[in-house]
DNA sequence: CGGTATCGTCACTGCTGAGTGACTTATCCC
DNA sequence: GGGATAAGTCACTCAGCAGTGACGATACCG
């Protein structure tokens, strides 16, 4: 008789709800992912972090692929949970104003956020599948956000913006990536605050030379 | 008159020549690292793949940092080899011209180069000494190379030009290794030299906004 | 009360990798 | 030739991971 509940007191009892036990086999591989990488990310350590059997992720997730796309469909609603569609409450006058706002949005709530950081880096590095339809899905999202915010105003001539968009959303993931990475971006240090506001300064200087 | 087999026939003699295998192992690791990059970099597979028994790379290397430390001080000439002085025969007025040569440069170089690729995806998802080493030496290589070529031509003012190169790098960095791993960068698919025209040009448009 | 579905655990196989000690064999040099 | 040195190989331990089959235990339901 081990840990059998009947007993009062520090009885710690296998609880025995499903939904409980699949939502802490989730929390223990999103926090896995956003602490550790990919690089130690598996069955055994998320099934040792949620303190249950492997077993249960087989059954439960279909493996380490269904337990992605899990992780996925958690982190579908990221753009809108992060990104308020009015952009922050200011007025936005200009195409470039709206892009402006876009990077300097996504670089925030990037910075804030390890899980979507590994997730970026995991996304650079592999080419599965699975890590497709994760990079798929925040793209689309960006896109929609976009689409969504720009509200009919019309994007300037002569420029390819979708390309150019995505340079500069792709400039930002790779700052903030470096920051994560290596505390620094090329030979200029990345920790205070202020070092970030002179990132936003400059990030801003970029889009306005491109969308005047 | 050592390693020369001239004893006949099939006679498959190992060789016997240190010089020649410590190049065989420094090959194989890099050739490996390239193809698979470093999720499948390991002492088993660079043994196998050289031809030879993985204690070679202990002795010889000292094990894979040791390995690794060799890759990188193979690489520190990389931007000397890769990016003329001379920015490719025209005359650099401005210093913006400086820097529009320097990101067309270097994104062709690293587009040509699938071993720097993958230490640049390594350099983001990890966050070791070895792999300090090798952004290290690299981001110093590009810094001279900008101190050399600029040769007196004064920057900009009003801009942290610094900050500003680093992240223009870094686009360019991101733009090569999103192609790498997802054939794409944002929604634009980034497959024929039309493509790649296509991100020069914008490439172009971003430096020309900020350094007019 | 008894049966059954299901939640949870255990023990195991098969595989791959890092690292090491002991061994064989070729080459160098006197 | 003959020994010393160094190149190369083998065989092993130890550890970690993916995946699976069988088993125990408990809650639910008639």
């Amino acid at each position: 008789m081990l840990n059998t509940t009947d007993m009062m007191g520090g009885g710690d009892a296998p609880v025995r709800d499903r939904a409980a036990t699949t939502a802490r086999i989730l929390k223990a591989a999103s926090e896995l992912l956003a602490e550790g990488g990919f690089q130690k990310f598996g069955v055994n350590a998320v099934a040792r972090r949620a303190g249950c059997d492997k077993q249960l992720i087989y059954r439960y997730y279909g493996g380490m692929d269904g337990l992605v796309e899990a992780i996925g469909r958690e982190l579908a609603g990221w753009v809108e949970e992060k990104m308020p569609d009015n952009g922050g409450g200011g007025f936005l006058l200009t195409y470039g104003d709206l892009v402006e706002r876009l990077l300097l949005l996504f670089m925030e709530a990037l910075r804030s956020d390890p899980l979507m950081k590994r997730i970026i880096a995991w996304e650079m590095s592999e080419n599965s599948p699975q890590v497709r339809k994760l990079a798929d899905a925040r793209a689309r999202a960006l896109g929609d956000w976009i689409a969504r915010v720009r509200a009919g105003m019309a994007p300037p001539k002569g420029v390819d913006t979708g390309l150019m968009n995505a340079i500069l959303l792709g400039a930002v993931q790779q700052i903030v990536l470096s920051a994560e990475a290596a505390g620094r971006l090329g030979s200029t240090v990345l920790k205070t605050e202020k070092d970030w506001k002179k990132v936003e300064q400059a990030v801003q200087k970029l889009v306005r030379g491109v969308y005047p």
